[in-house]
DNA sequence: CCTGCCGCCTGCGCGC
DNA sequence: TGCGCGCAGGCGGCAG
C-alpha cells in the first residue's frame, strides 16, 4: 500500500499491534524482500530475535519499528507489500516473504509482497532516524515540516511540477495518486515549471497536499484491490473520494469537464482540462 | 552536480 | 481457450 496515507495506516495498526512485544524468531521465506540488508537473510534474522519493538515510526513511505538493541527494522512496501497481523494457525498465502514470531506466542507479524518490489533490513540508529533513510525528504504531515524550505526546493528544481512532488527528496510520501489529486486541489497542471511556479501557487499545493493526505488518512487510505490493506486485512475507502486519479472521462466534480489521462514518465497522469490548464511552456 | 530513464517483479484484464 | 500485451499506489542505480 504505497503511499503516506496508506503507510501511516500500517503504522497504527503496528503501534497498537506490535510495540512492545518481543521477537521470538524471524523466517525469511525469500531473500528479495532482504536484499537492503547488507549482510544477507541470516544476519536480518539474528539481529531480530529476542529484541523488542519499542515504536512504530514513519517518514514519507518508509516505516521503521525501534528496537531496544538501538537498531531498528526499517521497511519499506513497494508496490504491493502488506505487514499482516495473523493468527499463527492461519494458513500461508503465495506471497509470504516474512515471517516474525513473538515469545507472547500471539498474533505473528507476515511481511507479505506480491511484486517483491518492498523489502525489510535492519539498520543502525533506529531511535531517531535510520541512517538508511537520511537522503528522504521530511513528510509534509512532520511537525518539523519546513514550508519554506519546500517552496525553496521546489523552485530549485527545474523540471515539471509532479516530477518534484514525486521526487521524495523534495517531499516525501506522495504518489501517483496523491500527487494527481493534490494537483486537482491545487488547479494546477503537472507539466507547471517548478524554477518558475509563484511562491504562492508552492504553498496552495502544500495546503491541497496536506488536506487530501488527511483526508486519505481518515479514510483509512485507498485501496483499488485487495493489495491495499491494512495490518487486519481491511481495505480504506478513498477510493470513492478521488476527484482526478482513475477518473478518465468522468466529470469533473467542480467544473463538469471530463477528466483526461494523459501519459506521464511510462505511468498515468489525470486532470480536468478546464480548471488545470496547459501552460504556456510545460516542462515534461 | 542534476535530471530522467530503466530495470526490477507478479498478476490481471483486454483484444485478437 | 489461449496468448501476448499493456498496465499497476514503488525505488535505486546509472547515463547523459
Amino acid at each position: 500500500m504505497p503511499e503516506l496515507p496508506e503507510v501511516e495506516t500500517v503504522r497504527r495498526g503496528l503501534e497498537r499491534g506490535v510495540v512492545g512485544r518481543r521477537i521470538a524468531d524471524v523466517e525469511v521465506r525469500h531473500p528479495r524482500a532482504v536484499r537492503r540488508h547488507e549482510l544477507g537473510a541470516d544476519d536480518f534474522a539474528a539481529l531480530l530475535a529476542g529484541r523488542r519493538i519499542d515504536a512504530a515510526r514513519r517518514r514519507g513511505k518508509f516505516l521503521w519499528l525501534p528496537l531496544d538493541s538501538g537498531d531498528a527494522l526499517v521497511g519499506h512496501l513497494g508496490m504491493s507489500g502488506q505487514l499482516l497481523l495473523v493468527d499463527p494457525s492461519h494458513a500461508d498465502g503465495p506471497h509470504l516473504r516474512i515471517r516474525f514470531r513473538f515469545e507472547d506466542q500471539a498474533l505473528e507479524l507476515r511481511f507479505v509482497d506480491q511484486r517483491t518490489f518492498g523489502g525489510l533490513a535492519v539498520a543502525a540508529g533506529g531511535a531517531l532516524v535510520p541512517a538508511s533513510l537520511a537522503h528522504i525528504a521530511l513528510d509534509p504531515m512532520d511537525p518539523a515540516f519546513d514550508d519554506d524550505a519546500f517552496v525553496a526546493a521546489v523552485r530549485r528544481r527545474r523540471t515539471g511540477l509532479k516530477r518534484a512532488l514525486l521526487d521524495q527528496t523534495v517531499v516525501s510520501g506522495i504518489g501517483n495518486i496523491y500527487a494527481d489529486e493534490a494537483l486537482w486541489r491545487a488547479r494546477l497542471h503537472w507539466a507547471r515549471p517548478t524554477e518558475t511556479l509563484p511562491r504562492q501557487d508552492v504553498l496552495r499545493l502544500l495546503t491541497a497536499v496536506r488536506e487530501v493526505l488527511t483526508d486519505a488518512i481518515a479514510a483509512g487510505g485507498t485501496s483499488f484491490d485487495a493489495l491495499y490493506v491494512n495490518v487486519n486485512g481491511q481495505s480504506g475507502w478513498f477510493d470513492r473520494s478521488l476527484d482526478a486519479y482513475g477518473q478518465e472521462n468522468e466529470p469533473c466534480s467542480r467544473c463538469g469537464t471530463p477528466i483526461v489521462r494523459e501519459r506521464f514518465t511510462n505511468r498515468s497522469s489525470f486532470r480536468c482540462p478546464r480548471c488545470q490548464p496547459v501552460p504556456r511552456r510545460p516542462r515534461y
